[in-house]
DNA sequence: GGAAAGAGAATGAAGCTTCATTCATTTTTA
DNA sequence: TAAAAATGAATGAAGCTTCATTCTCTTTCC
C-alpha cells in the first residue's frame, strides 16, 4: 500500500481542531487569532480573504489550516476567545461587589471602555455578531450565552437581595441591558450618561 | 478589435435602477422584492445566491438584472422599500397622539408586533442590518437615518412639552430605544412588560 | 561533539467550486 | 411583425482549500 495518508473515517472535512495545548503552537494558534481579527474587522469576514489573515500574521495562507479546519472556524475562535476572556475578566472583577446595582455598572462599564479602547474588537463583535451562516451562530452562541447569563444573574441577585424589582423578567432586563449597550457601543459613543437613561 | 467584453467607462457597474413607473413592471418589481426578502432571510445575504432569490419569484435569474443592477441593490431596495413602509405607518398612527410618550409607546408596540408577526421581515432586518460591505450601508444608511430621525424627534418633542427629561440627550435615548429594541426583537420575544425597564 | 536521520511545521502554487453577471435566443405584447 | 421582456446556459472571476515539497528543529548514533 502506497503512502495512505488518506482521512481514514470522516470523509469531508477534518473536525473542529481544538485550542492547541503545546505552548509552542497555542502561541501562533493566538498570533493567527490576533490578525484575524484585525482581518475581519478591517474587511468585514465575507471580504476578507484568507490570504489577508495570513499576510497579518506573516505566515502562510496554508498554515493557517494546520490550526482551524476552515475559515469559519477561525471566525468562531476569534469570538470564543474574546468573548471568554471578557466574561472572566468580569466576574473577577466583580466579586467583591455587594450590591448587584454596582456589579451591573461594573460589567457596563467595563464592557464599554474594553470596547472603546479597542475599535478593532469593537467593530469585530459588533459587526460580525449578527452573520448568517447557522455554523457560525452555532459556534458563537455558547460564549455569547454565557454572557448573557452572567447579566441575568446580576439581576437575580439583585431581585433576592430585594434591590431590583423582583417583577422584573431577568430575561428581558438582560434583553435590554444588552441591546442598549450593543446598540451604544455600535455608535461609538462612549459618554458617562448613558445609564442615567435606564 | 477582438470581443472587447470590457465594462467601457463605469468600470464596474451600470447605474443604479429606480423604482419602476409603468404599474406592470412596478409589480414584478415588488414581487422580486418580496422573494428577495424570503431568501434573504432563509440563507443570509452572502449564502443566497441571486438563483434562489430568481426561484422563488418564478422568473429566470436573468430577469432579476433588468430590475436591479445588482445583487447588492436588489438587498438595498428591499430595505429601503420595508424601511419606508415602517416609517409612515408609524407616522400616520402617531400623528394623532398628544403626548411624546404616547407616540414612543406607539413607535414600539407598532414596531414589535410588525415585526413579531412577520419573523421573515424581522429576521432580515435583525440580520442584514450589520452586513458590512461599505456600499450596502451607504444605501441601507439614509431610510434609517429618517427612522432615528423620528425617534428622536419624539423624544425632542417630549422635553419641549416638559414630559420627558431636558438634560437626556435625545441622541443617546433614540440608541437605548432602538437598541433595546432591536435586542429584544431579535429574541423573538413579545412580552408587553418590556418598558417598565426603561 | 558532530553527522545523519527523522519528525513535523510551514510553504504557496494550483485545483476546484461557487456564483454574479452576461447575452444569444425565445416568448410575449401591442 | 416589430419591439420589449424574459429566459437560462455559458462565462469567468474570486477565493477556499489541498498537498507535494521544503525547511527547521530534535533525536540518535558513532
Amino acid at each position: 500500500m502506497p503512502f495512505m495518508k488518506t482521512k481514514s473515517i470522516e470523509p469531508s472535512h477534518q473536525g473542529v481542531k481544538g485550542v492547541p495545548d503545546d505552548p509552542r503552537k497555542r502561541a501562533k494558534y493566538l498570533t493567527i487569532i490576533e490578525a484575524a481579527l484585525e482581518a475581519f474587522s478591517e474587511y468585514g469576514y465575507h471580504d476578507c480573504p484568507v490570504s489577508k489573515i495570513a499576510k497579518k500574521a506573516k505566515i502562510a495562507d496554508g498554515t493557517i489550516y494546520l490550526y482551524f479546519a476552515n475559515k469559519e472556524e477561525v471566525l468562531i475562535s476569534v469570538f470564543q476567545e474574546k468573548v471568554n476572556r471578557q466574561i472572566s475578566d468580569i466576574e473577577e472583577l466583580t466579586s467583591d461587589c455587594g450590591n448587584s446595582w454596582d456589579k451591573i455598572e461594573v460589567l457596563v462599564r467595563y464592557h464599554m471602555t474594553a470596547l472603546g479602547n479597542n475599535p478593532v474588537l469593537a467593530n469585530f463583535l459588533q459587526i460580525q455578531l449578527r452573520q448568517s451562516s447557522s455554523h457560525i451562530r452555532q459556534g458563537i452562541a455558547e460564549p455569547l450565552r454565557k454572557f448573557y447569563r452572567l447579566i441575568e444573574s446580576f439581576v437575580e441577585e439583585g431581585q433576592e437581595q430585594g434591590v431590583i424589582d423582583p417583577s422584573l423578567d431577568a430575561n428581558i432586563a438582560r434583553k435590554v441591558i444588552f441591546g442598549s449597550l450593543d446598540e451604544v457601543i455600535s455608535c461609538w459613543v462612549l459618554s458617562r450618561r448613558r445609564y442615567d437613561v435606564t
